[in-house]
DNA sequence: GGAAATTTGTACGTATGTATC
DNA sequence: GGATACATACGTACAAATTTC
């Protein structure tokens, strides 16, 4: 499952959009955990702090939920505020 | 015009909470040019970075509006966000 | 109870790109 | 061209909370 970014538009605006697209999509279902910093910062292979930016983005976004030592799961809000 | 912060919360957020409160009070009034990144990050002694993280989330709370080589301007609408 | 691993959050510092004056 | 200013991206470090051993 290689990833295509291209480096004409911000990075971390193009993985927010693919993993928003995956909870939409229902790849990963209401409820459960989103991938970690980590995770997403090597599927993409981009910094952890890009990575970070993305898990702001999808929760200011309202998409998900993060809890501090348990990881950043799917908002259980069908959809509103895809706009962004 | 010293400024406490104290590090039991997050820095970013005391900094863009005063910004904020400029704004709402007149200090900086509609239309004007806000302190810019390194301005910011000089008065209260942070890194850019985190003076960076400071105009995005005013910037998202609406509160005011940046054009790159100009510089962030007070938004002209009065309040309805101040809400975060 | 405690140590280790995992994960989010915050903060720093640097580099580069893009746009304006 | 040079100075200014925001935006993006990288890499690092540490704090706080949770789980697991």
């Amino acid at each position: 499952m290689s990833v295509d970014l291209d480096r004409t538009r911000p990075v971390w605006k193009q993985i927010a959009a693919i993993v928003a697209g995956r909870i939409e999509d229902g790849t990963y279902p209401v409820g459960t955990r989103v991938p970690s910093v980590v995770e997403l910062s090597a599927e993409f292979e981009v910094a952890s702090s890009t990575a970070q930016k993305v898990m702001a983005w999808l929760k200011s976004d309202g998409l998900v939920r993060s809890e501090v030592g348990l990881g950043t799961f799917v908002a259980d809000r069908p959809a509103d505020g895809g706009s962004r």
